[in-house]
DNA sequence: GTCTATAGAAGGATAGAC
DNA sequence: GTCTATCCTTCTATAGAC
């Protein structure tokens, strides 16, 4: 492969990536894709077949890309509350920097629902979920945190961090009306989030 | 109209619901509606003229019907923790019915931004969150809310709410690796959500 | 109001020259 | 490896009969 090649692909790659990003799947047109580019139709094919195979290479590469974000807090060696200050901070950052993803990805899965089994497949969640419990098993006397209840509590953190983006259309002009910035709303949101589930965890005493 | 145009015109419209819900206005075909409905294609055009148009009726319909589970509850006479508990348990079970509704109305906002705008113009969101404020007034020395943080609140709450929703696919995956049912999550959602917000917003005393 | 048949445009994919 | 030209399928939309 020469420099070239891995020039163009890479081109190609990421004008596609910009494009199924803002129309999606069945929106994106491989005219509009190679224009970005900066090339011709004919080219896409040659460097990858059909609309499909350019389509599953870039959902691919982008979910790996969003799901590899969740997995490292586990290890850190912190208390309970500085890890969730700690996914906030990171999480809702790396989102800054890719607003788009999680609507790509989220409209995706919704219509073909079986494209990310493959890739979730791949993530031992049961294991994730059991180091967090074993990690911290000496404080959680102190939270509201258990075996139980875990998976409401995981999706929630989840929820309060991605979905401000997910939604960004709608938020974006609401708080518009009530004279406040996305950006910067999303700034405060970090610290916000944060303080938000660690007091709602911590036992009263 | 007679009673059969009405018919027809809403065997349309249904079978369009279903159709966009699945596949968004870009994947959606106008062939597929037409099976759904029990029709040929010629009658959609006569109804509809053309697939934007039958687009902009359902999407219209859809959002209004979203948008409207979110006002009512501030006119109710409760207290500030009955009234998320109210919230909660209503919008959920709304979107239990509505399942598909969130991730529609998400992916088409983010395709074409300018789409919803002309709706939300429609609402007075600096009243409705005045209203809040005010209705509460005597309450809200006892919980961490204010002016200042009412749209990171807001906004928590509606994530806490919509977005497993939007992101069903890979929370059914992952839930069911953990041997967890999806419906039960979200049945069980309406208690934990609630009293997960209830527990952070209120003050130590 | 509903159908069959078809026009006409758009878009994905390929052939073939360089 | 890259381009131009073109094929061919798919899909929206309409014409016209009943």
């Amino acid at each position: 492969m020469t420099n070239n090649d891995r020039l163009t692909e890479e081109k190609i790659f990421d004008a596609a990536t910009e494009v199924f990003e803002e129309k999606g799947l069945a929106g994106a047109r491989m005219q509009n894709i190679a224009d970005r580019a900066g090339i011709n139709k004919a080219l896409l094919h040659y460097y990858y077949r059909t609309k499909d195979h350019l389509f599953e290479a870039v959902f691919t590469a982008l979910a790996k890309k969003i799901f590899s974000r969740f997995t490292p807090i586990f290890d850190k060696d912190m208390s309970l509350e500085d890890k969730i200050r700690f996914f906030f901070r990171e999480h809702i950052s790396f989102l800054q920097r890719n607003p788009r993803l999680p609507g790509f990805i989220l409209n995706e899965v919704n219509h073909n629902p079986e494209r990310i089994n493959k890739l979730l497949s791949q993530i031992d969640f049961k294991d994730l979920w059991q180091t967090i419990l074993e990690q911290h098993k000496d404080e959680l006397k102190n939270y509201n945190v258990n075996e139980e209840n875990l998976p409401q509590l995981i999706t929630s953190i989840i929820s309060l961090s991605v979905f401000p983006f997910a939604a960004r259309g709608i938020f974006e002009t609401v708080l518009g009306k009530m004279g406040h910035d996305f950006d910067q709303y999303i700034e405060e949101r970090k610290d916000f989030a944060s303080e938000f589930v660690i007091r709602s965890i911590r036992k009263e005493h």
